[in-house]
DNA sequence: TCTGGGGTCCTAGGACCC
DNA sequence: TCTGGGGTCCTAGGACCC
């Protein structure tokens, strides 16, 4: 059996937990720069407040409705969600952090998993202030949809279980086609126009002509809804593939100076995310867009790719790269709204000996084969592993005999 | 009439998630 | 004037290899 633990609008909650004068009343949370709704508490939704909602074209209405804004606050998100999921690994052996305000955990074992899950509800409930719901099914899938039934019904009590058969397709009655974890507006519209227009239609389908027409995803998500489990518990998230740092400006950009300050920002901001991951890059992409929602304006996308010789997180090095690429791409005379870089090709720092030493005549590298070569033939092949970290253009490390 | 049969790697694009 | 910021996976097609 898998648990789905989902936060009740969780910013919107965070803000409650320091704040209990919010409690009761419509509560929202912006964007950056204050662009867009990105949570909002039930009373807010109550009054039809849309997720994504541009705050510019709202302020007026919310005032009017009495609905309390706030600008969103990551770092205390942040922190709320490790006391959450913390408080969570009480209750299970083995945890799946999905998200910032999601875990699977799995509770096969337990005697009473609906009843263990009414306990840890009140207990995460008390000790960080955060309400939660529980979804409990025989997969992931179902486990969605059992979480979110849970949040429709008021008598569930916030736990809801989707055991059997009978209750599964009851439940599956209840809820639309992009309801469904892994169906959104795009594959819901051609599932429609194949004469599949509700979950249980989908769940009753041909599996072959599902994986046919939209691939091996969707057919999986059709026997997860079947019951048959198809997607495991991740305890160990594996390494990061992209690191991103982008930012939307508050208002247009067009100067150089100004938008080299904000990529050289943006890329000291990646790089530590990634030496925290314990990760380097090879690569980095640095990309300006024009505001997308000017049609009257003329538009501008770019990216660059930058190769690094040498795989590294070093913050000088990789903003000298950024800056290089943004140089290659930007256009005078164009108002930019948005920009970024993004990490590719990440390494763990560990195995940095590999990408370190790309450049033929490198002298660091030149003297460290020498090296390695002495030492492996006196202890055999391949007997030889070196950890390295780069800086300033040469190398550091250490090296040790494997056997 | 006949025109190998596999592989791998890379990139771009499309779709989804929170 | 003002419309978020991250991520993942899959597929198709081309280059290239033996």
């Amino acid at each position: 059996m898998f648990a789905l633990v989902d936060c009740n609008n969780f910013y919107a909650s965070c803000e409650r937990v320091f704040q209990p004068k919010l409690r009761g009343k419509p509560v929202v949370v912006l964007s950056n720069n204050d662009g867009c709704v990105i949570a909002r508490s039930n009373e807010a939704k109550a009054l039809g407040i849309d997720m994504g909602a541009p705050w510019h074209l709202n302020r007026d209405r919310f005032k009017k409705a009495g609905v309390i804004v706030r600008s969103s606050n990551y770092p205390l998100y942040g922190d709320m969600s490790a006391r959450v999921m913390r408080t969570l690994s009480n209750f299970t052996p083995e945890l799946e952090v999905y998200s910032i305000d999601e875990a699977f955990l799995n509770l096969a074992g337990f005697a009473d998993p609906e009843a263990h899950s009414r306990v840890m509800r009140a207990t995460v409930l008390q000790w960080t202030g955060i309400p939660v719901s529980v979804g409990i099914a025989p997969t992931k899938t179902l486990a969605k949809v059992a979480n979110r039934l849970a949040k429709k019904t008021p008598e569930s009590g916030g736990v809801l279980v989707l055991a059997d058969e009978a209750a599964q397709t009851a439940a599956l009655a209840r809820i639309e086609l992009t309801d469904v974890w892994g169906i959104a507006n795009r594959i819901a519209v051609r599932l429609v126009e194949m004469g599949i227009t509700t979950p249980l239609e989908l769940r009753d389908a041909d599996p072959r002509k599902i994986r046919a027409a939209f691939g091996v995803v969707l057919e999986r998500t059709l026997y997860e809804l079947r019951g048959i489990s198809c997607l495991s518990l991740e305890e160990h998230s594996p390494d990061r593939k992209n690191i991103m740092a982008s930012r939307s400006f508050g208002r247009p950009v067009e100067s150089a100076d100004e938008m080299q300050e904000a990529v050289a920002t943006y890329m000291s901001r990646a790089a530590e995310k990634m030496r925290r991951q314990g990760l380097v890059t090879a690569s980095i992409t640095v990309f300006v867009n024009t505001n997308r929602f000017r049609e009257q304006d003329a538009q501008y996308y770019a990216t660059q790719t930058v190769r690094l010789p040498v795989a590294t997180a070093d913050t000088g090095k990789l903003i000298r790269a950024a800056l290089h690429g943004l140089k290659c791409i930007w256009r005078p005379g164009f108002s930019y709204k948005k920009a970024g870089v993004m990490c590719l090709d990440l390494h763990r720092a560990e195995n940095l000996q590999n990408s370190l030493f790309h450049q033929a005549d490198d002298p660091g590298r030149v003297e460290l084969m020498r090296l390695m070569d002495g030492l492996n033939q006196r202890f055999g092949r391949g007997a030889v592993h070196f950890a390295a970290t780069g800086t300033k253009g040469s190398f550091a490390g250490g090296g040790g005999i494997l056997r």
